[in-house]
DNA sequence: GCCAACGTTGGC
DNA sequence: GCCAACGTTGGC
């Protein structure tokens, strides 16, 4: 199986790409993630060496604004078991964990590509990110995709 | 802060 | 299994 490409959301106000910069081996766990089918992708989709944009989303100027690569299998996320923890849920189990996570480690920085320019590429058209109604944190992305979305950095 | 779109929950 | 009600996401 060839690596595949991905899309990460994150909120900068949480965790921002100058975070990895502080992180060790800027390496940081994916956690919290609570959607089923972000969460299958993690889980049974994402190999070690896959990619994926580093995305800003929820702040002044959504957009990618790096690249980042998956350094860890996914793994039950502990924040789940966690009574104190905003992720906790109490319908888990470890014998039966229902999140996961997978660490990502930053590749590179980029330029900030915002969101307003990603929707003016009329080759970006069919991207799912850009889809009507889209909010899942993680999505798919076409080779073809990334490769223009790389020329545009 | 608004609100469209979508996911989840729970009564039946 | 249906579906109304509710909660969340995330751009604007």
């Amino acid at each position: 199986m060839t690596a595949r490409y991905w899309l990460m959301k994150s909120e900068p106000g949480e965790f921002g790409i100058h975070d990895f910069t502080t992180a060790p081996k800027k390496t940081t766990s994916w956690f919290g993630v609570r959607n089923y089918q972000a969460r299958n992708f993690m889980r049974d989709d994402m190999k070690l060496g896959d990619q994926a944009f580093f995305y800003h989303s929820s702040c002044e100027v959504p957009g990618i604004a790096g690249i980042v690569e998956v350094a860890q299998l996914a793994y039950p996320d502990e924040t789940q078991f966690d009574a104190q923890s905003e992720y906790f849920d109490p319908k888990s189990t470890r014998d039966k964990p229902r999140w996961f996570t997978v660490d990502v480690q930053l590749v590179k920085k980029t330029r900030l590509l915002p969101l307003s320019e990603l929707r003016a590429q009329p080759k970006l058209a069919t991207m799912q990110l850009l889809q009507r109604g889209n909010r899942l944190s993680i999505t798919p992305v076409q080779p073809t995709e990334w490769k223009f979305i790389l020329s545009l950095l």
